[in-house]
DNA sequence: GGACAATCTGTTATGGATAACAAGCATAAG
DNA sequence: CTTATGCTTGTTATCCATAACAGATTGTCC
């Protein structure tokens, strides 16, 4: 029996019911001008009635251009690995790339895999949205001969930066809480091993010690909605805790969650303030203030990053930081009085 | 100036370095048994000193087998889409291929470019995770000599399918609200294009009726949670609204926002029943009851019965459907007395 | 008319790997 | 000792498209 699923025409089949030579087909194809009209027609008819698609790999072996752009996110599900993902997606679309995903826990062996594989499937360029720490060196090894974007802080020297500042989105968020008149603020931070997260506590303490306030411990979260629950069931059992610095939305929903069930009122006993604004911030209950940041963006300019650096290995490679923004929602208030 | 980023060294590069012929470096590098120790000493040592990595194009070129699954997603950023592109990454992972991921809208235009796209990058296999309706035909042309999984139930025939059965879904949902006593579920649905949001509404009035229970017109989101928010005002002004179901977890956050806006407490006036149970589902408030469907699970799922797929073509190729589960929290009571 | 440019098309080499075949050699079997 | 067998390695053809070069044709200008 026939296989059922089988390779497709190539170029020399279409040359050959043309009647031209498969390099006057490449032409075609390409829209490459010196081709007359009839031609040119002959071989498009060619091409239709074949149902001819042109091979990709082919072509990426000979010209050594995959267009295709590989991305690192970690193994998670959270809305800023998607969000950045379909950002990177999209930039790329339109630049005519295509994507390859890979994806990896925090470890270095695991991490250095993941790069591994996208090296060796002959990307272009690489986009890594994860935190490298101990790995960057072996990273930056691998990826030597490919043009490499980072979208978290610790990367380092040597490769793009691109990202939202984070030390602006918690100096906002703290001074906010200030504003208000809370006497301090306290933090529930995200993973050590992110550089975004422990530039975020570092300008959240920083904020507190220039405005004279006392600095509490931090409390440490994962990210996950979870942990911020976790987190909560501790905040919200210390009275002196008026005011609330969350470092992402999804922890904060946690931790919402856990000072309502102890009673806790927000925000007329507890304001709390989230960063990332994401799509269901708006409509938590209550709704949360947090700092604005587009992952969706950063994936876009990650993406332009990168293809310039395609096009001109030798650029200038500044890092890139765009200024996130504070949405005040009904989640933060004055302190109650007292 | 030298170039920055310059191609490799090549197999034949390793060969000579090592004193054998290209082919035995291959061998080498393939795991073939028949090569003697020394041999393979001698090549992974001039592997290792050239820093040598097999260029996957070439070999996708003269094997016919990219090692890489493409994953067509819609451009949004709703939970289901994350999870799932994750699990498939993941189940990828295992199974030794690579994910090329691309993004479309829901027209028919788009769809196939999306299709495309992937067909043209080699794919060795398609997981559409989307609802194709009028372009199934156009994108069962283009696919034609590529195994394909669809995640929407409309895809129809020919083509693997692989989810969860949202019939199940909606019953569990719809029985749980009658059996806590209320008279009749109303229900915001998902959008037409989604034979899954087709399906759960179907079955939703079909337990209705069997149960003797008046049906109430449906009202439509699109997923957002902000349209769950909107089609929210609209239920929470009508006294007669006890118990509702919502087609997603992110429309029934919404849901809740509008109706605590407009003073109904859950789930003392109104009971909410999502579905999906989205990581953040446990930790709205109140703590959401919904149905559980793991879509990393599906996506895992979708890869398996590709590969199986790929490797033997001419398989029985049977829907695949998994039984969600019911997840009771807080949003649900029985009615209001009176 | 002849030289030269511009346009169109074809030929050959190339990218990097693997499949299929072939050959050398050592060992086993008869 | 010879033939058969298996192990190890090399040679050649192939995958499909493009780059670089070359040839053919037409047109242009002096």
């Amino acid at each position: 029996m026939e296989h059922k699923f089988k390779r497709g025409p190539a170029m020399r089949d279409v040359a050959a019911a043309a009647g031209v030579s498969a390099q006057t087909v490449s032409r075609v194809l390409s829209d490459h001008p010196n081709v007359q009209e009839a031609t040119r027609r002959r071989v498009m008819e060619a091409v239709e009635e074949l149902g001819y698609r042109r091979n990709n790999t082919a072509r990426a072996l000979v010209t050594g251009q995959s267009k295709t752009i590989g991305v690192l996110t970690l193994a998670t599900n959270y809305y800023s690995r998607s969000s950045l993902a379909l950002g990177v997606e999209l930039a790329a679309r339109e630049a005519g790339y295509t994507v390859n995903s890979v994806t990896s826990s925090l470890s270095v062996q695991a991490l250095t895999d993941a790069v591994s594989r996208l090296v060796l499937q002959g990307v272009d360029g690489i986009i890594i949205a994860a935190p490298l720490q101990e790995a960057a060196s072996k990273v930056r090894q691998l990826t030597a001969r490919i043009p490499t974007v980072n979208t978290d802080g610790s990367s380092g020297v040597g490769d793009g930066l691109v990202g939202v500042d984070q030390d602006v989105a918690a100096v906002l968020a703290t001074k906010h809480l200030l504003n208000l008149g809370h006497k301090t603020v306290w933090h529930v931070a995200g993973p050590r091993d992110w550089s975004d997260a422990a530039i975020r506590m570092e300008s959240w303490r920083r904020t507190l010690a220039e405005a004279g306030c006392e600095i509490p411990p931090e409390l440490r979260g994962d990210w996950s909605p979870e942990s911020g629950y976790r987190n909560g069931l501790i905040l919200g059992r210390m009275p002196e805790v008026t005011a609330i610095l969350v470092a992402s939305d999804e922890m904060a929903f946690g931790v919402i969650r856990a000072l309502s069930e102890l009673g806790r009122r927000i925000p007329e006993d507890v304001s709390v303030v989230g960063i990332d604004d994401i799509d269901l911030a708006a409509y938590s209950n209550p709704p949360l203030t947090t700092i604005r940041q587009s992952f969706e963006d950063t994936g876009r300019r990650a993406v332009l990053h990168l293809l310039a650096q395609i096009a001109d290995p030798d650029m200038e490679n500044l890092p890139e930081l765009v200024e996130p923004t504070l949405v005040v929602r009904a989640s933060t208030a004055p302190p109650p009085a007292g």
